[in-house]
RNA sequence: GCCGGGGUAGCUCAACGGUAGAGCAAUCGCUUCGUAAGCGAUAGGUUGUGGGUUCGAAUCCCAUCUCCGGCUCCA
């Protein structure tokens, strides 16, 4: 049972004070709470689990009762009476039999089905209330320490997560410990909505989908592609200075191709069907680009002289991701992957890892990302069917990514399950608005593809060996990258980014033909710029050049002119006046060159 | 794909069985203005789509497409 060390009251302290363990017992028990009053409030609901999440908790239901957000105010009000209630939280240890007896009675199947899977281990009831629950603790002392929780939505869940199961209704809810700490989750939560990049993406006209062409096939608008253009050069830029080498194939191919390479076995419900040509052929959209790269090193025999040989490509793919998974530009059916495959020589393996890994530092360091940590992701070694069964090759490729890790000096965690089939990755996680995590760069190491395919180099002593291949993505998919730095600068991008750099602000029609000539003089400078000469108010002109968050605006007005200088509005409120022109271009062109965030020509704000 | 909730003008939303409306944006006038919204007028919709119920449907029912919150999946 959890006991908060400082029992100072609440209203008062700050979230410093409280530990993990007690955020972690506090969201427990309000599910268990919550559950009380459900089951209470709408007879024949049946439980199942509850547990503490990241800010929260859940409990998953099965009901009679259709749950909706309207229900809630119900819920949280009988939450609240039991909380005030007083009641001790109880832990108690039980025989199986008596358990069993218990939540038969009680026709709580789903309590029984866990319950069977815990035959032999310690089974504990946890008690409240007029509640019971099967559960192995981590509890508060007494439920009058629930004060400051909210629930949040209702959604579907899959029994034991598996989706042959049936689907429980599950409600999410947040607790806290201090009144100021759910209302800064609240508020954090209506800002990340804010960040969402499928409305900044609409709102700044950077994407569009059209029902017309179909879900997950996004349209990149002018402004849009701007940032795709500048992403796709910095990298092609960035690969060729270390030695990788671009090239272009075809996003359609034999499905003989994909049969060879395994992806057919284990993908097809999620590949386009094949198209039949002349009833001869078979024809796939590609899901992945490695096949291609796999004959683009077939072309050739090489040498180990030839190797490391690294094979690039911003390759365009499609997928048929189920249709409940779509979601604006970080879940599409058409992408952009900048891709790469290495192949390489076993004794470069660390090497190339390492690299790589440094290659994504360097990448993240560019972008200002910060919140991101790598995941070793392993093979389930229960599962021979989604893993290539070869348990001697797995333990290689994973004992090299760990050298490589500890090489490049990054911590790390493991996560059992997410490899991919043919060999481990090293994942690099981050949080979007929401906080939800996402891969964007990864690393694989692969034994497999080569041995599928018949791989082969000529050795110092003429014999044929077998290349290893690392395939890795830095920026991920033009798709999910640029989704993501919308949300990471909430639609703020450092100016080397911006669609739209400069925005000249005409006071009156006098200034027309000198503001063509500025734009101009931008323009040929490298440096985007656009005009607003429209017959409106500065404040109008200026606050829809916020609205679209353009880092740089210039009133252009009849004293400028005449002082043959120029006046500076930043998107931060920042103003500077009496620039020069050649000033402006000198400044903006080491800005955009730097890729900072903010400024630091000008003074701080 | 599954569970639940939504699709009304370019965008954000109202009307919830009785003639479909507002703000912003757009267009046209007037206004020529110094750091986040000047004024007026005009135009804009088979209420996602297809069926059904009804004297009458945006509103109720069915199907379907699509979006959102989750679940499952993610080479």
């Amino acid at each position: 049972m959890i006991k908060e060390k400082s029992q100072k009251p609440a209203e008062s302290s700050s979230s410093e004070t409280h530990s993990q363990e007690f955020l972690d017992a506090l969201r427990h028990s309000c599910a268990h709470v919550m559950a009380q009053a459900v089951q209470e409030l709408f007879p024949g609901t049946k439980i199942s689990i509850g547990p503490a999440i990241e800010n929260g908790f859940y409990y998953d239901f099965d009901s009679p009762h259709r749950f909706t957000e309207e229900d809630f105010p119900k819920v949280e009000k009988r939450m609240r009476e039991i909380a005030q209630g007083n009641h001790p939280f109880k832990g108690q240890e039980v025989s199986f039999e008596e358990a069993k007896k218990f939540w038969e009675a009680r026709g709580e199947k789903y309590k029984v089905e866990i319950l069977e899977g815990l035959k032999g281990q310690k089974i504990t009831h946890y008690c409240h209330d007029s509640y019971t629950d099967l559960c192995r603790g981590g509890h508060l002392e007494n439920t009058k320490l629930l004060r400051h929780f909210k629930l949040l939505s209702v959604a579907g869940a899959y029994w034991r997560g598996d989706e042959k199961n049936p689907m429980l209704q599950r409600i999410y809810g947040t607790a806290w410990a201090t009144k100021e700490d759910l209302e800064k989750h609240l508020k954090m939560l209506e800002e990340a909505k804010a960040r969402d990049h499928r409305k900044l993406g609409t709102e700044l006209r950077l994407f569009a989908i059209s029902e017309k062409i179909g879900p997950g096939l996004p349209l990149w608008l002018p402004k849009g592609a701007v940032i795709r253009s500048i992403l796709e050069r910095y990298i092609v830029d960035l690969e060729r200075s270390l030695g990788y080498q671009h090239v272009y194939s075809p996003a359609l191919a034999r499905v003989e191709l994909y049969k060879q390479s395994g992806h057919w076995d284990h993908f097809k419900e999620n590949m386009y069907p094949a198209m039949q040509f002349e009833n001869k052929e078979e024809l796939v959209l590609r899901p992945m680009n490695c096949p291609h790269h796999i004959m683009i090193y077939k072309n050739d025999l090489h040498s180990y002289r030839d190797l490391p040989l690294r094979i690039a490509e911003l390759g365009t793919m499609y997928r048929y991701e189920r249709s409940g998974v779509l979601s604006g530009l970080s879940r599409v059916r058409a992408m952009t992957l900048n891709d790469a495959h290495i192949f390489c020589l076993p004794d470069q393996i660390r090497s190339e890892a390492t690299a790589t890994l440094r290659l994504i530092e360097r990448v993240y360091k560019d972008f200002g990302f910060k919140n991101y940590w790598f995941r070793l992701s392993l093979r389930d070694p229960a599962d021979k069917i989604k893993y290539v069964d070869n348990p001697a090759m797995w333990d290689k490729a994973e004992r090299l990514l760990k050298e490589a890790l500890s090489e490049v000096g990054v911590s790390f965690k493991e996560a059992a399950g997410e490899a991919a089939y043919y060999g481990p990755k090293i994942d690099v996680q981050l949080h979007d608005a929401l906080g939800h995590s996402e891969t964007l760069s990864t690393l694989q190491l692969d034994f497999y593809l080569p041995e599928r395919f018949d791989l082969e180099y000529v050795d110092k002593d003429g014999a044929r060996e077998r290349p290893v291949m690392i395939h890795r993505g830095i920026v991920s998919t033009m798709e999910r990258m640029t989704a993501f730095l919308i949300e990471h600068y909430a639609g703020n991008f450092p100016l080397w980014l911006s669609p739209v750099q400069v925005k000249i602000l005409t006071l009156t029609d006098a200034e027309e033909s000198p503001a063509r000539a500025l734009e101009e003089h931008l323009l040929a400078a490298g440096l985007r710029a656009s005009l607003d000469l429209r017959a409106e108010k500065i404040g109008a002109k200026i606050r829809d050049a916020q609205l679209e968050k353009i880092p740089y605006m210039i009133i252009l007005g009849p004293k400028d002119v005449a002082a043959k200088t120029l006046s500076i509005r930043l998107r931060d409120g920042r103003q500077a006046h009496g620039i020069s022109e050649e000033k402006l271009i000198q400044e903006l062109t080491r800005e955009n060159a730097s890729k900072t965030l903010s400024p630091t020509w000008l003074d701080p704000k």
